[in-house]
DNA sequence: TTGCAATCGCAACTAAGTTGCGTTTAAATT
DNA sequence: AATTTAAACGCAACTTAGTTGCGATTGCAA
């Protein structure tokens, strides 16, 4: 796949990535471009984002698909594989720039793990 | 909730989870009783069984859930918050027995996470 | 400009899970 | 053992996130 074309589409839904440094879920996304884009269309986008290397997904504790902006990773690998952060007061949800080490486990082969951390965000600490 | 009463389909239920130690998602577990249980008393039972402490449940990486045997729970309280494993290639999925540490982080609180890992389990590596 | 494959919009579909409601049944009470 | 009744069940219809097929539109290279 990958995105060819630089179209009005794929500018709206970037844009909405480089608002803030939160996660969007796909479901949000679909609403907030209500107006300009047809669903079908912003779901085809985020696979090829994501595809591409400029987005990268993970799941919430209820399923719902996510979508980050990626920093370092191409159309061939996805480098940035990290925890995620959901706050369970206010709902957002964020890339976490921790490493957490998953030990050796007998008579299998970890080939890599994907880790929701939930508990509540600076604001809703406040 | 709660179950109260010791029905046919709860026997039918936990004993398919008697027979190995595996987990079972809830999309095959309807589909093993399909011809014994209706789909929706599947699901009521499994999260009556899950509100009781003698299941518990996780999601698999692409949002399907799947429930397990507890050991040590009861109804006021899941004491088996632990990390699930996946097998890409044969799919099976378990309890891992071990624990994770999930380090603290500025500004937030941790309350609990969720971790699955993924790769390849005995049976696959051999 | 023009050509045309990539992209898009729309409607219909899929699949996991839920809800409402009338019927059946476990098990306590007579 | 028969009666009672709320818990449990089955069925049909619904919800919702995401997908598919296909004809119309559009970015962009020639
Ligand atoms: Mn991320
Ligand atoms: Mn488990
Ligand atoms: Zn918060
Ligand atoms: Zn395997």
């Amino acid at each position: 796949m990958g995105v060819i074309r630089k179209t009005q589409s794929v500018s709206l839904v970037l844009n909405e990535f480089e608002k803030n440094s939160k996660a969007i879920s796909a479901i949000e996304l679909v609403k907030r471009l209500d107006d300009k884009i047809n669903k079908t269309t912003v779901y085809r986008l985020l696979d090829k984002l994501e595809d591409d290397g400029l987005l990268h997904y993970f799941l919430d504790s209820n399923g719902v698909k996510w979508f980050a902006k990626c920093k370092i990773c191409s159309k061939s690998k996805h480098h940035d594989v990290h925890p995620h952060f959901q706050c369970t007061d206010c709902g957002i949800v964020d890339c976490l720039e921790i490493k957490i080490t998953i030990p050796e486990i007998p008579n299998r082969k970890v080939v890599n793990s994907q880790i929701l951390v939930l508990g509540q965000c600076d604001l809703c600490l406040q």
